[in-house]
DNA sequence: GCGGCAGGTCGAAGCGCTTCGACGACCGTC
DNA sequence: GACGGTCGTCGAAGCGCTTCGACCTGCCGC
């Protein structure tokens, strides 16, 4: 838009068509310029057939000259691909913020390097939006996130028939792509790493209650693993969904140790909880990590930044978002993919765990 | 997709063009089915002219029937209209999540309602990526969040020529659209209700020193709005940025107290920085709010869950983003709109904030 | 010398939709 | 009773692109 006031010259009164903008370069402009058939124009682009050097190199010359970029509307149309996905939140916002936004940002990131572009959609128009989307046309797949056990966006999904990869696995993923980190591992990896150090007694602090409740799979799957490994390797341990809030954390510590005095291993999976674990472990006489050893779940980001800096197994949103848009391409061609794929979790050793007291 | 690995049938090799889905319902279809012209359905469905009741009615008893939705691609390719808008975040991660989050969700509830959907662009592929978003006539028009004062997307963005709504403002605004939050005046909003509370110390712990030299807009207006409204009311004020973590607040606040013990209003316009100062203060024998009022420019969420609860001028994310998607559709349809759009802060009285002590 | 076969290029037929101009029918007028 | 207007509908012409089949070379082998 031309600078200054006088911007919006004169126009037809409200839904006007669009006036044809002179500097809209087509590929018939590009044709015309390079002295060639626009089909070989569209071949050049696509690489579908064979085009002698010099008359690529005279088409590519015109198109920059020309700054020509294809309608993606008529591209669209014609080839029957939109080359965009759909990336589906829940609206319930609140949730996961961070992690969310990361996983998004690397979804958007890695889907243009295979030539897609991102169209954001929420699930709260309900079902009729994601059938909107799909009957359209406007993408060729797609991605959702934060995806939970009794998922109503599940069922719609596999009746659409439209390739998709989940972020998150549902109770039932029975005919569908899923991507996600093990978080069964990942709970083993905690206690292993605890249990290594010579902890016999072990805490999970989890997501709020209403997270289990609702049947989120990653915390049940979490609690899951922790429980097997603590079993195998005979340690005791107890799981306490833990609510948002320093008070809430401090009424759960001071449970835990009351219980058992001798606790001296704790797994955090709540990113709000870290800071107020660390800072309320010492008023109750504990350091960390001589006394008790934390280890969290949870970004690399909350990890880093606490005070002792956090052991943790963190959420691997780059690569999740990676996956989950390779996979999605690959069905989009046409190529069979694996039901479900599991992210190896890593432990970073920081300064928040120490050999077991005694 | 069909459940199950058998899923992909006999296929041509990779590329193939996808098959003609016999289940893609086009609008030749629905006039066929309901006896009419393909026109006469496009006129039902944009009502761009008069089409008798009982008409209609077939129409859109046939367009029930057959689940039909129009083809975005081809929709967008005649109308030479997409109904998509692009959402334009920067991909320097780590900053304002929580409140570029709500944005996002903000931007894509309004937008649905007045029939677009969102394109979620990053710039980290510089110009060229608006450019093609721009040239491929994807999207109507832009929305570009987290705008810095030099913002380099700004002058891609005059020579694009595309409507155009900015949240948050860059150092020049001429000629462009933006909408945000008033900071200037949150920031006297804050000093006015400290000082007539009777507090004549007050200090604003602001954003990391990196945020007032990368020259953001919101840090710069507040400050100065702080700075304003003190001279005018005759309180003492002083700036200080600070870096994120319990330490460094801490040092902040043990330097301001040694230079003025007397020190009794605090503004704190840090997201990250709420929690550590609450739970600093009462170490430094200072009550919040019996000898220190503390006044957050932050999200609600922090401010609600903080002890005790702060009272704050929240960021109205929803607000700026319904307001911005609406000055973006009144400029896609070439109607004049205001070049700056502030929005007027409002304060929550919390339990953070006191009369001033004796 | 001719058939065959790549390698290059072109023209035309759509993709599914919107919109323009026409046209028939029906009204009220002078 | 002929004239102009609305109202409701239709047919056709694109929108800018991809892709199919055809059609030209040359060049190879026999």
């Amino acid at each position: 838009m031309p600078a200054g006031p006088g911007d919006h010259g004169p126009r037809l009164p409200t839904a006007a068509r669009p006036a044809k903008s002179p500097d809209l370069v087509t590929i018939s402009d590009v044709a015309r310029h390079a002295g060639v058939a626009v089909s070989t124009v569209s071949y050049v682009l696509s690489g579908k057939r064979a085009i002698s050097e010099v008359t690529r190199n005279r088409v590519l010359a015109s198109i920059r000259m020309l700054g020509y970029h294809p309608n993606a509307g008529a591209r669209a149309l014609a080839s029957r691909r939109a080359n965009v996905v759909a990336l589906v939140l829940p609206l319930r916002s609140g949730m996961q913020v961070p992690v969310v936004m990361q996983f998004a940002m690397a979804v958007v990131t890695t889907a243009r390097t295979v030539e897609h572009d991102v169209l954001l959609v929420t699930s709260d128009e309900g079902p009729a939006g994601l059938r909107r989307i799909a009957a359209s046309a406007m993408v060729d797949g797609l991605l959702l996130m934060d995806v939970e056990m009794h998922d109503s966006r599940v069922p719609l999904l596999r009746e659409l028939g439209r390739p998709s990869v989940l972020i998150g696995f549902p109770a039932d993923p029975t005919g569908l792509t899923c991507v996600d980190l093990d978080f069964h591992r990942a709970g083993a990896v905690c206690v292993e790493h605890l249990a290594g150090l010579g902890h016999r007694r072990i805490a999970l602090l989890g997501a709020p209650a209403a997270v289990y409740d609702r049947g989120t799979g990653f915390a049940h799957r979490t609690r899951n693993g922790i429980l097997d490994a603590a079993a195998r390797l005979g340690v005791d341990t107890v799981v306490r969904p833990c609510e948002e809030g320093t008070a809430a954390v401090r009424r759960e510590l001071v449970e835990l140790f009351e219980r058992w005095p001798d606790m001296s291993g704790l797994i955090v999976q709540n990113e709000s909880a870290v800071g107020p674990v660390l800072a309320t472990l010492p008023t109750l006489g504990r350091r960390v990590p001589e006394d008790v050893s934390v280890v969290g779940i949870c970004p690399d980001q909350f990890a880093e930044q606490a005070s002792p800096r956090l052991t943790s197994v963190p959420l691997p949103a780059e690569e999740v978002g990676q996956q989950a848009v390779s996979l999605l391409m690959r069905k989009v061609h046409g190529e069979p993919v694996p039901d479900a794929t599991l992210l190896e979790p890593r432990l970073t050793i920081r300064d928040s765990t120490a050999a077991a007291p005694r």
